[in-house]
Formats: structure tokens, sequence, C-alpha cells
RNA sequence: GCUGGCGUAGCUCAAUCGGCAGAGCAGCGGUUUUGUAAACCGCAGGUUGGGGGUUCGAUUCCUCUCGCCAGCUCCA
């Protein structure tokens, strides 16, 4: 490009242009530029790429500042700050080896080569040693040189997993940062100096192996988060004491909610009756609007003879996955870990017509699966679960408008839980897949035109189908803003070819239907697990094992209270009375930590006026109402029943 | 599965160097009849996850095993 000899503009999107000497840097350009500080400025972009502050410029650009604010903003902070922990343990244990030190969606981590794993106080003295490099605020300088350059200098130093890094490397040219005595092959950009980075806290350590990979050697990994102010960093963890507080596995203990035992199996789920009660009406609700929505309900044994599983495919795509087949007099049988063969079976109990088509198959199934020991979690990933799964065998002209409603059904289900924020994903063609491209690209196309029909925005995830077919993924925030993955949409072109599915179309000859798994709450022992998180074990009053419980004051209104139990069990609420002879002060509290969402005390004063005392959950006193006044209450909030996804649409 | 950490009463946690296993809460029995997040007194509660070993003696040290936790990999 031809360069004025006057200088270069520097364009400032959405703002002015101006005109300054051929090597200015990012940070003279940006300066006075915009409002905000040059101390919340971490990096530029250069023509939209992210560049270091002390880029020099050297034509006409556009230029952006990079805030902490900003996704690219937290990459570089964080990624800086991952070099700085870096240098701290290069500091302390000279003999670590530096490997890989990449930002994560919070925070950061640094894995590295050493003999033994990294103890709490070892992390103590590096948290030390990373205030002293802060405080020294060592500026961060980029270095440039050819790869076979930096490949002896890391050779010297020896850092060799670097130099395998770099071996891998393609360009030529690289870049190395140096801050102090420290340097680190690295792309950047990076803040300008150790100083910008203010308050990181290491999180934590733990093993990790090099690239991934269980057969390579195992790193050591020490974690940690940064923020440019004291109080960001006190916000981060206090919200990673609140994601602790909130742990499904000590609330469900709490609330006496479930229980996994030694003696019965690890990943096996026993449903305590308050856990079970919930349960019921997490799948009377769902059984309920499925047959609303056009599904029939079916059921299916838990076990199978292993042939129908080599038909389908399980045993040669998924046989880690399943536990071992037993063998009942002479034959073999596969404890199911899906539900779909059966659904299958049904369909080709007898002769299909097209005019019957789509069939929606539902059905609560619970399956096995066997799940390596180190990736149990609670309720999250269990060896035993129920699907609220279904299948729908259709026309391939049908995908799209069942997909569509599908996805609105979904909406309408994870709405009635308290979701309102959701993630779309739509997965294509792995590279082990069955089936032609040309159906493959018939099922991708019919799924992307299912979401944009349906107005829904989505990403794609490129190669992760299922190797039967695409799908459609969508994730759930809770109220905490995690993401969680349930409801899943798969296209299956694969059974029914294995199982030879027909239906008679209207020329009198056989086709072949499309299938479609799809799962709404994924698995209900999961599902309840983020309910429990999300609702931090409050749950709204529809799903509260105990809606009701009724303090009386002392013996004097025990007869009164059993009455207004009575009442409210007749409108059909879940009420209990607290019959103790304990102050209410310690009823309250009972019942406060038992998360019931209203307690009525009654004492004399509400006996006399045929009254209860209000207090919700959470501390809210309402004073004293008459019954039917409570029950209206109680009832506006309830969810509105008659609602369907089809009301909803349009 | 792998690496590391952990496993003591129903729950939360003590127990110095290897020397009689302890507290709070919960439970049970009493007293108390109570007004919006914990009344008081007493009682009981344990093969210290399980097996084996070292030792005069093991919660403690060694070893095997089961389970849990964190992470890696995988996933509903």
């Amino acid at each position: 490009m031809q360069v004025d000899s006057h200088g270069i503009d520097i364009s400032f999107p959405g703002k002015s242009t101006r005109l300054l000497p051929v090597g200015t840097t990012a940070q003279e350009a940006l300066r006075g530029e915009g409002k905000s500080k040059p101390t919340d400025i971490f990096a530029v972009k250069v023509d939209g790429i992210p560049k270091d502050l002390d880029t020099e410029l050297k034509q006409n650009v556009t230029l952006e500042p990079i805030e902490f604010s900003s996704a690219d903003g937290k990459e570089i902070y964080w990624h800086s700050s991952a070099h700085i922990m870096a240098q701290a343990v290069k500091e302390i244990f000279p003999s670590a080896n530096l490997t890989i030190g990449p930002p994560i969606e919070e925070g950061f981590y640094y894995d590295f080569a050493f003999e033994r794993p990294f103890t709490p106080e070892d992390l103590e003295k590096i948290q030390q040693r990373v205030c002293d490099i802060i405080k020294a605020d060592l500026p961060i300088q980029r270095l440039e040189m050819s790869k076979d350059e930096a490949i002896r200098f890391f050779q010297k130093r020896g850092e060799l997993y670097k130099v395998e890094i770099l071996k891998q490397i393609e360009d030529q040219e690289v870049s190395l940062y140096r801050q102090g005595d420290f340097v680190d092959l690295c792309r950047g950009p990076h803040v300008g100096s150790t100083g910008k980075v203010r308050a990181l806290k290491l999180l934590s350590s733990a093993g990790a192996y090099w690239r991934g990979d269980e057969r390579n050697p195992m790193l050591q990994r020490i974690y940690g988060i940064s923020f440019p102010t004291q109080s960001e960093l006190d916000d981060h963890l206090a919200r990673l004491e609140e994601i602790k507080r909130r742990d499904h596995r000590k609330l469900g203990k709490d609330l006496d909610l479930f229980s996994i035992q030694d003696e019965i199996g690890p990943g096996l789920i026993l449903w305590h009756p308050k856990g079970a009660l919930i349960r019921l009406l997490i799948e009377n609700f769902w059984r309920e609007q499925h047959l609303k929505h056009g599904y029939e309900l079916v059921y299916s044994p838990h076990v199978a003879r292993l042939d129908l599983w080599r038909t389908s495919g399980h045993v040669d795509y998924y046989q880690d996955n399943m536990f071992a087949p037993m063998t009942v007099e002479a034959s073999e049988y596969q404890l199911k870990p899906m539900n779909c063969p059966f659904h299958i079976m049904v369909y080709k109990s007898h002769l299909r017509s097209y005019r019957e088509l789509p069939i929606r198959y539902g059905e609560l199934g619970t399956v096995y699966r066997y799940e390596r020991s180190g990736v149990l979690h609670g309720l999250m990933r269990v060896r035993g679960f129920t699907q609220d799964d279904a299948h729908i065998f259709c026309r391939p002209d049908q995908i799209e408008s069942e997909v569509r409603q599908v996805l609105h059904f979904t909406i309408f289900v994870l709405r009635r839980f308290g979701f309102s924020e959701f993630e779309l994903y739509l997965s294509t063609r792995p590279p082990k897949a069955v089936g032609a491209q040309e159906k493959w690209d018939q099922a991708t196309q019919a799924l992307a035109a299912a979401l944009k029909g349906g107005g829904f925005s989505y990403k794609v995830d490129p190669g992760e189908g299922v190797f039967y077919g695409p799908k459609i993924d969508l994730k759930i925030k809770d109220a905490l803003g995690r993401a969680w993955q349930c409801s899943t949409i798969q296209i299956d072109f694969n059974n029914p070819e294995r199982f030879g599915l027909t239906y008679i179309g209207d020329d009198g000859k056989a086709h072949q239907p499309i299938m479609i798994h799809r799962a709404l709450l994924g698995s209900i022992e999961r599902f309840f697990g983020i309910l429990i998180e999300h609702f931090a074990g409050a749950f709204p009053t529809w799903l509260a094992p105990v809606q009701v419980k009724v303090l009386p004051i002392t013996d004097q209104q025990v007869p009164y209270g059993r009455q207004v139990v009575e009442q409210f069990r007749t409108a059909g609420f879940r009420a209990e009375i607290d019959l103790r002879n304990e102050k209410v002060g310690l009823k309250i509290r009972e019942a406060e930590k038992a998360k019931v969402p209203f307690m009525l005390v009654v004492g004399e004063r509400e006996k006399e006026g045929e009254m209860v005392s209000v207090r919700k959950r959470g501390g809210t006193n309402l004073g004293a109402l008459k019954i039917h006044e409570v029950l209206d209450l109680i009832r506006s909030d309830m969810p509105v029943e008659e609602l369907t996804s089809s009301s909803l649409e349009e």
C-alpha cells in the first residue's frame, strides 16, 4: 500500500478519522478517543484483529479499543494472567516446565510438567509471588523471531514442551512474549504490563494429561481467575461460594430428596419421598402435556435380547457405554442403554399407512449406561436414569414441521420449570457417520429450516452430530447464568434402515420413514439436579413437596390448626402441621430450612378470628388473613394450567 | 479408567509424637405452653469405609480394596 508521507489515516468506527504520523502506537492513537479511561483499555483491535497496545501503526487502519468487558478483553486479560502465574511458578520451581496456559470461560489455567503435584502450600507461595510480579509492573514485550530461532531458544532453556509445540507450528515466524526474565511462546496479544492485572487469585490445582490424552504424561494444572478490580474478584469468589451453597448433592441431603448409597452402587439413585413427589409432579405434567401435544405413551422393558441391540447397532457403536450382557436360559439379554429399539418395535408391530404419520411415541424410559467411575457426579451423571424420551416416525417432508413443533414444545415445557433463556446448537455430520451425504444434507437443511422458520437463533456445531444423523441441542441458562444441555432433537435415518421400517404411501408402495429422537428434559435425574441448583432448593409452590406448614403456637391451637390443614388439603394443597412442643421461632426456623413456601402461624388471636398469620418463605410477614384469602394467595402462585405450546405459537 | 486429595456418631467436625475416640446439631426421655430463623436438663449414640500387615499397643504407619471429591477424557 502507498503510504502518505504526511501520515496515516486512523479511523475509529462510529467516530472520527485522524491523520497521525507513521509508527504511532495504537495506544497513542487511542488517546483521547472514546469515553473509556485509558486504564480500562487492555488491547486494541487493528482492522478487527486483536493486537497489543504498543503495536506500531504503519498504514491506514481502523482502531477499536478492547476492554475487559468484551469477550476478547477477558481472553487477553486472562491469558496475560496465565503468563504471570507461570512466571511465578518458574521463579519458585525452576524445574517446572511450561506447556500451555490458555484463558477459559471463567479464568485461565496453566499446565506445568513438574515432578510432583502442587500442594496448597505451594499455591500460597505462588500466589504471593504473583502479587509481587503484579506490583513490579513488568512491561510485557512482544518478540518476533523465526521458528528455528525460537526452537533453539527454548531448547537452551530446557523447555521441551515448548519445542514440541513449536515443531507443530506451520508458520516460519513466531512470536514470544517477555516479562522480566520470563519468556513464553505465545501468539498474543497481551496487556501492556504485569501491573495491568490487578486482582488475581489461584483457585485450584489438579492433574491433567498432556494434550488431554490419558496415554500421555500427567501435567500439573493450576486454575486461576483475575479481574481489573478487587471488588469484581470478590463478586466472582462470592459466586463460587453460591455455586457451592446450591450444590444439589448437599441440598439433596439437607432437604431429604434423594441419596446415593455405597451398598446400592455408584451412580444409582434412591429417590426419597420428597424427591419422589417432585418427580411425580414433573412426570405428571410431562405426560399430560405429551398427550395434549399429539404423543401416544408407551412402556417398554428394561432388558431385551442382545440380538435386538445388534440390529440397532448399539453392540457395534455403543458397547463401551453398556452394562455387560446377561445370560438367561442360554440366550443373551442386554440391559437397555436406550429406548429407541422398543419404540421401533411398536411401530413395526403392524403395517403402517402414510395416513398415520407422523406417529409420536413417548416414554419416561429408564436406561442404564456404564459410565467410567471417575465421571459420576451426583444426579448430573449417573448409571441409571430416566429419559423423557420420544420417537417421531414421519415422512421426510414432515421433518421440518415436526422439529419446529418439538422446539416450541420444548421451550413451553422448560418455561414451566422457570427457565427463560435458551441457546440452540445445530450439529452437523461428524467424520464417522452412516448414511448418504444426500440424506444428511436434506436432514440438516430441514433442521436449519425448522430453526429459522420458528424464529430461533442458533449456532452451528460442525461435526458434532450423532453418527446416525444431525441434531439440535438446546441449552438452558440457570439462575446463576450457567448453561446446561438438556434437550436434544436428533434425526435418524440409520435405524429405519436397520430395522427395515416402512409405511405404505399413497402410491401403494412401501417407503422408509424418518425417525426423530428427542428428549426435552434429557434425563429426569439430571434435570432434577439442575432444578435443585436453579432454585437453590426453594422450589416454586407447584413443585414444593410441602406447600403449607401450619404452626400452632401452643397446644391450645392444635385442634384449630388441624382444621386449617384439612381445609388446605381439601383444596388440593400439600399441607402439614408442626405438632411439636416447641416455640414458634424454632418451628419457623425449621420450616424455612425445609424451604416451605407458606408458613401459617396460628395462635389464640387467629383462632378467635378464624384466620392464620401468613409468613412467606424468606421472611415476608403478610399478617393475619382469612383462610379463603390465603387459598387465593397460594393459587395465584401456581402456574396457569390450560396453556399448551401450540397456543403460544404465532 | 487415570492423577491427586479424602473417608471418625444420622449431619458438621475434633483427637499433639503410635498410648483409654470427643464436641455441637439431629435422635430419645423429662421440664417448659411458648407470637415469626435455635428454651433448659438428662440419656443414648462408634468394630474410626472394608481386608491384611508392622507394633506391647494403630483413627494415626505400610499394603490391598470399596467409595467420595477435584481435574483429565467422555456424556443425558
